[in-house]
DNA sequence: GTCTATATAGGGATAGAC
DNA sequence: GTCTATCCCTATATAGAC
């Protein structure tokens, strides 16, 4: 039997849960199907998802274009199975918070725990960045995993009224300005490393949100 | 003679050049071309460039899909000429710094005239931010107008290696709080007037950037 | 698991009438 | 300036052989 279907969680065909190694790529997994996500991350970020077609995921590959299909059903569903890895570590650094009624400083201890994460697995971060409109349709047409995904997160928390317009804005800042850093990261910033761009990122969420957390 | 062939520079039938009412919609120019302008930009946001079909275009019109051909040369046409309009804004905001070799005090600077550019043509920030994909390839392609991108200007002012890596970060978080917070303008900042969110981003900008400054 | 061949739909774009 | 009709291409997806 074909694998094919909308599996989205994942098959896990030996041991990838484990969130270590599920990014591999060269070095990860060598199944073909990880091949294909690897292929199609590349692919996606750097071109967008609507401009890559299977014939060229195909092409890469080595393969024809219909092999694709015994392993996914469909383009929207490689597209799927690498949005449930973004929501995977999206789940770890947000974990049990309600976003709802999420205060200051739980805000900037998930936001410490995204930079972490993004850090470790920016190929997806940028494949989300790259490709905001696909995703938003992706979620809007299923939206069995709601709030999985760490920008809607924060968003929530956003609105919440609760706090004053004040610091709801210091808090869009200091998410806007890790989120825009990130996103820089070899560009811009490919001759720094990882843990010294983490360091400087939370001094500067804390410095965005200092005063709010300690009124002097 | 059809007015179609690759015309950046705003054809301005009549009157519209001035900064002011260029983005026109409801209570703007009225012109067929106008009104595509507006509808495009409208799907081109909330869909996607790729996903937006002329066919739709043209049923918002009320026109078939062929009458658009008579006002632009290709759909590609139409997303450059919404470009162009970005980029309009964006000197206006930029001016005359070389991004290459610009001080910190003109980054603040900068950063200060786009948050007003972006609040008074929001629809167009919009824009740029759910199709960075599209847009980025529409640069490469047709590099005519190099540098007049206001991300790219940031992008090349962050690369200045004569500034202090620490302070580099610094402007990039500054940069990405604005944007960030910008972009949810009409959503989780709705109810927020567009004066107040200004006087909270400059308060913002100017509370994180001060110490680099003045250095006490 | 991968192939070739094909079905089917929709996209952008053009020709020429009005 | 807008229409209808049509062309051509590429896309996703399927059928069935190997």
């Amino acid at each position: 039997m074909p694998r094919t279907g909308t599996n989205h969680a994942e098959p896990a065909p030996a041991a990838e849960k484990a969130s270590a190694g599920a990014e591999a790529g060269p070095g990860g997994q060598d199944s073909t199907r990880e091949r294909i996500l690897w292929i199609a991350l590349d692919l996606f970020t750097t071109q967008g998802y609507e401009k890559t077609s299977l014939r060229q995921i195909a092409g890469r590959l080595g393969f024809s274009k219909a092999a694709i299909y015994y392993h996914f059903a469909s383009k929207e569903d490689i597209l799927m199975a690498l949005d449930f890895r973004l929501h995977e570590f999206g789940r770890d650094a947000l974990s049990t918070v309600d976003p709802a009624e999420a205060s200051q400083e739980a805000w900037v201890r998930s936001l410490y725990r995204l930079i972490d994460q993004i850090l470790k697995h920016h190929a997806l971060f940028a494949l989300h960045e790259r490709n905001r409109a696909a995703l938003a349709q992706l979620h809007r047409e299923r939206h069995d995993f709601e709030y999985d995904d760490f920008e809607e997160w924060f968003r929530v928390a956003l609105s919440n009224r609760a706090i004053a317009l004040h610091d709801r804005v210091r808090m869009g800042c200091a998410f806007g300005a890790v989120m825009s850093v990130l996103d820089l990261v070899g560009d811009e910033f490919s001759d720094v490393p990882s843990a010294t761009l983490a360091v400087l990122l939370r001094d500067a969420v804390n410095d965005f949100m200092a005063p709010n957390l300690a009124p002097a």
